[in-house]
DNA sequence: TATTGTTATACTCTATAACTATA
DNA sequence: TATAGTTATAGAGTATAACAATA
């Protein structure tokens, strides 16, 4: 009997596509790619939008305050902090109680930056959903944060 | 009138937890991470597990079939396949029809290793999806392949 | 003694260009 | 001319240790 050198023609990928932890990668990978490309006008990377997000919805937030809510290690958020202060979103003043912290707050012109940003990451999420039902969307949310948090 | 510097107690992340983007990141980071520490035993980070899974189910599948199965850049693969290969879990043996292609085919040791490894990432989901009717996974993985498939 | 913010640094992951062998 | 596999390398993302200032 001959042992003969099998090849594939379509890759089985079932297994995989079957848990969880691969199925949200590969998602998320797929919709921070959309983000990518329609955050550029504004020089925003996600990391960055969230960062000013969080900022803009919380005027004084701390650096640890952000590390904490983003998962972002301290030093880490040190350089992106520099970046988006020096370009003019962001300005950071003492803070009320706390000598050792820095609040950090938006700038007019962060502000109205993050206005337009956020309007147009909704209707990414619309492009994104457009494969889903806005109830389906509700779901999936609702779902994944059941996981992480 | 006075202006006082805002302090935040809470910090507000509703907004971010709207996106579909942001909740798959951060359900994906909090999979893969328990993933990392499950998988410890098995010296697998979790793109080795995946390469060595779809090698498993795909005798023979050649690197650029992993790349596009995977979304893995050819050039990042090829130092995962040396460590796979040295470790002996896959052997690579010439293409059957093409030349210039290599069929990767898994080891009687890398067979042995993904056939508890699988097991052990499946009860993995189980502990993930604990916060999960095994409905909602259903869902939850349907959902996710609707938006990158 | 613990915490905030920071520096320096290392390690991993991902991306691009260019080469060779074969189709 | 195009494709498979590879090399070298650059850039981004993520990690730990250690320090000064303040609590």
């Amino acid at each position: 009997m001959k042992k003969t050198i099998p090849a594939v023609d379509d890759v089985d990928t079932s297994y995989l596509e079957s848990l969880i932890g691969y199925n949200a990668r590969r998602a998320a990978l797929a919709v921070i790619g959309e983000f990518l490309e329609q955050m550029a006008i504004y020089d925003l990377k996600p990391v960055e939008f969230s960062v000013m997000s969080v900022v803009v919805h919380n005027p004084g937030v701390t650096s640890r305050q952000l590390c904490a809510a983003l998962n972002i290690l301290p030093p880490n958020l040190v350089g992106l902090i520099q970046i988006l202060e020096t370009r003019g979103l962001i300005e950071r003043k003492p803070h009320p109680h706390d000598g050792r912290a820095v609040g950090i707050h938006p700038t007019d012109e962060g502000e109205a930056l993050m206005m337009e940003a956020e309007v147009t990451a909704k209707e990414l999420e619309m492009n994104v959903g457009s494969k889903l039902t806005p109830n389906q969307v509700q779901t999936l949310v609702t779902l994944l944060q059941k996981i992480y948090l």
